[in-house]
DNA sequence: AGAATAATGATATATGGTATCATTGCCGCT
DNA sequence: AGCGGCAATGATACCATATATCATTATTCT
């Protein structure tokens, strides 16, 4: 995410818990700190290593997915399914209503930029969807590309 | 898949093959024929369950996933990401041109149904991504919905 | 036939994820 | 404060997905 408003991400994220009834712990804080600082989507064991304590121990792989399950469930963390890597939601901070998601992710150097689907490109894609006899339910989209500074790169 | 020519489907990935100096051996059909006469997507362990020999022998894991690069990269094959699952491509037996497609899976009974994705969508995801500042190369777009099977049977 | 190359096999191992049961820590209660 | 109950975390074991590496077998080409 790489964002420059990281403390208040956390505070907004504390308060959606507060008034949800949700804990956000230290070790969940830990690892939504970690994702929210990352550039790039992080694997469950990477995270592992971004949380490790002074003395070097690391959390439990079952405690980092479940911690990673009550992120996404609070609408904080998205899972991509490309790279099976995490991300920070974008719209923590502003507190956006959640709309479908899509994910830009550079082949290249594996940025990941979330934006959101414009009404008439999700309308298109489920009246696409209904003419073949589907009903959509969670359309998060993940398009591979190559984000332009390293298209620029290559030229 | 499961379709009523498969015969044709597996004449005609015979026929691509060789005018492109690509060899369709025993074994890449074998996988082919398992994954053309599946409603649902197969994993690479599921197929080397549907390819054991008569004396029960398995196809090593390696040998399942080089067929299975193989057959993707003739255009044959689709790995749904979504599931770590493979699909065959509905479009082997009418030769179409290769557009982006789109899978429906359905989360209830896990049927895929690929299709085509209309230009007008593409072109809007196309400049969404755009202005985002990426290029796309590759969307391959995997929905998660409820087939309509499955949603009349809730009712 | 024999060399070169493509395809497959075998073994080991990395990586991603879950099941299960034990332990810890927090919260409210009296 | 002490205690009971429940949510969160830890520990161990394990399954599922995928790849690295080297050995062997088939094809093809001369």
């Amino acid at each position: 995410m790489a964002v420059s408003n990281v403390d208040q991400i956390m505070l907004q994220a504390q308060n959606v818990c507060a008034e949800n009834g949700l804990k956000l712990t230290k070790k969940r804080r830990q690892v939504l700190h970690a994702l929210v600082m990352s550039t790039t989507a992080l694997s469950a064991y990477e995270l592992r290593e971004s949380c490790k304590t002074e003395t070097g121990d690391l959390l439990p792989p079952m405690s980092v997915y479940r911690i990673l399950d009550f992120l996404q469930e609070a609408g904080f963390v998205h899972k991509l399914n490309l790279s099976n890597r995490y991300t920070a939601c974008v719209h923590i901070a502003c507190n956006h209503a959640h709309r479908f998601s899509q994910f830009l992710i550079c082949v290249k150097c594996q940025l990941v930029t979330e934006i959101n689907i414009p009404e008439l490109t999700i309308n298109n894609m489920k009246s696409d969807a209904e003419s073949a006899g589907f009903e959509l339910t969670k359309p998060q989209l993940e398009i591979s590309g190559v984000c332009y500074t390293c298209k620029n790169k290559a030229a």
